[in-house]
DNA sequence: GACAGATATCGACGTTTGTCGATACGCTTC
DNA sequence: GAAGCGTATCGACAAACGTCGATATCTGTC
């Protein structure tokens, strides 16, 4: 299986804790990668957008709300979907895009550490 | 108060839910700025180190560890420090960081949505 | 107070990234 | 199949970023 061709939060190795012993170059490096995808205004907007909204939404909603030219938001979107955080369903000339909220939610995993609390 | 002075992690909007409403231009760049300093696999690492360890970690410790320059070293743990995400002691000669265990929960707590899961 | 060692800051460099205009692609309709 | 519309891709550019060597700053020691 190539783990390459799939979208980040789809790895195996990709949602382990931040404490687990063991971490390679290759982990963090995909790690990092899951919060690069969060790591933009833009970006952090379109997933607060979808999260909003318990249908899919349409890029021709996205656009307008974000104040930046189309292919720029068309750029974001690109990046969310490769990390696994969004989905892509053609309608027609539409594009609607969904959050993937179990990525989300094994993206905070990532963050949340094993050890005994105090 | 100035906010801006403060880590990230401590202000008063940066640890809001994905999913609630009202998010300003502001209040994004806040939230991306916070997964910025976990974008890095040198400071993922750092974090993983740390999240490892009871004890404040030195950084002589780390430098070898990360196989990176020593300036370079200082350079991640500041911009970790700014977000919040660690804390710096000062021992004699030696510089020692902590993670700030709940700082990172508070930043799992951005990506928990607080709709009803099916 | 001069010295040695650990860490932070500075300056420079190449790479990555966000942004947009222009253009290509895909879908629907006539 | 031609035209129109929505979206993705391409190419270019400026800004931001990671990296390192050189240097400054701070601390403990003799």
């Amino acid at each position: 299986m190539n783990v390459d061709a799939l979208p980040l939060l789809a790895t195996s190795s990709c949602c382990q804790p931040l404490d687990r012993a063991g971490l390679t170059d290759k982990d963090a490096e995909t790690t990092a990668a899951i919060f690069k995808a969060l790591s933009e205004p833009a970006r952090v907007t379109i997933v607060n957008l979808l999260a909003r909204s318990p249908e899919p939404v349409c890029v021709c909603e996205l656009t307008p709300a974000l104040r930046l030219s189309q292919p720029t938001v068309s750029h974001h979107l690109k990046k969310l979907v490769d990390a696994g955080l969004l989905h892509r369903e053609q309608r027609g000339v539409w594009a609607f895009y969904t959050l993937d909220r179990e990525a989300l939610d094994r993206a905070a995993g990532i963050l949340q550490l094993e050890g005994v609390r105090t």
